[in-house]
DNA sequence: TGTACATCAGTGAACGCGCGTTCACTGATGTAC
DNA sequence: TGTACATCAGTGAACGCGCGTTCACTGATGTAC
């Protein structure tokens, strides 16, 4: 059942996107190769014409949603109350690889380490582009700080079972990052 | 081979000190009850006279971890620098359980999680009293916002292989939420 | 453009390993007398 | 206090399941003529 060229790479690119789905909604150890397959539209016999290994896959499922961040970069006030809305804590399959999975890559090879740190970087960078006027030293000095507190808050928020503590920390969190929104 | 009362009550005690310690090192999927049990100084078998499945083991861990926490609750600058310090990002084994295990307890059964949301609001409660003078409700919500970005900074700083990278992210983080140490 | 054949993406059964869990057994503890 | 026996914490072999990985096979693609 030979496939275009075409459909390949498609079919690649699925696998990818089904990857990095799977991986940020239930973490690394949780999906199997044959349940990224099976949510990419095949069978698992298939997986090793399109990566290496499992860990293979886990490093380019990283590139591929770091890489696919988007967002407008001259409204930092609504990036901010986006990020650390119940909306993006309930949804963390679409949501931010970093807070998904920055804590799990700690124990993975170097490929995958590689691929978060430059999605980190790339980040880091952006917010410090993004922020408003000051001295160039602390604009990168408040987006280093607000994006650790981003990351923490919503890795906090997700992490409670209790409503009301959950939503406290997103809130508390947005409103103490961004005094005058 | 049957032991002491109290022999066993140590015996317990060791294998949630054991299991504590590895999972904040190599998290939760990387430590099997073999490995835990050999920690203790035991064999796999007499796991389940002491916990009734290794999710068990996992929600008593965390509260083991959890409330061990000790540090004097008079010096915030103190407390932030150690936290925030190479030191501490780089011996996860011995350091804040939730930096180490918070991502990690969105996938685990509902004890687990409730082990950490105690942690947690037990912190946040207790860097609500630690924190310096102001008004009451802000003091809770720099409290939140303070340990947000503690937390997000020692994952991210964990994560990244840059070893320049990663010590900044720890230091501009340290700047950034105690400006006058 | 049409035909014959080599290539190779995808299939699905099978393998092997590790890990959580069980269980018959051991021998020291704790207790009844 | 001493003795006999029931209890039971710990041992280690074994089970069963899931998952990463392999491989012989299939049949459509792509190419040489």
């Amino acid at each position: 059942m030979r496939v275009t060229q075409e459909q390949m790479r498609e079919n690649r690119r699925r696998i990818l996107a089904a990857a990095s789905r799977l991986y940020r909604e239930k973490g690394f150890d949780a999906v199997g190769v044959a349940e990224v397959m099976k949510a990419a539209g095949l069978t698992h016999g298939g997986f090793y014409g399109h990566f290496e290994s499992k860990e293979d896959l886990m490093a380019q499922a990283i590139a591929h949603a770091t890489t696919e961040l988007s967002g407008r970069d001259d409204d930092v006030g609504g990036f901010l109350a986006a990020y650390l809305s119940p909306a993006h804590r309930n949804d963390a399959a679409n949501g931010c690889p970093m807070a998904a999975l920055a804590a799990d890559v700690r124990h993975r090879p170097p490929a995958a380490r590689a691929a978060m740190t430059a999605g980190i970087r790339a980040q880091i960078d952006r917010l410090t582009r993004a922020l408003p006027d000051s001295v160039t030293t602390e604009r990168r000095r408040d987006a280093i700080g607000t994006y650790a507190a981003m990351i923490g808050a919503l890795i906090l928020a997700r992490a409670v079972e209790d409503p009301a503590l959950s939503d406290e920390i997103l809130g508390e969190t947005r409103a103490w990052v961004n005094p005058d929104p």
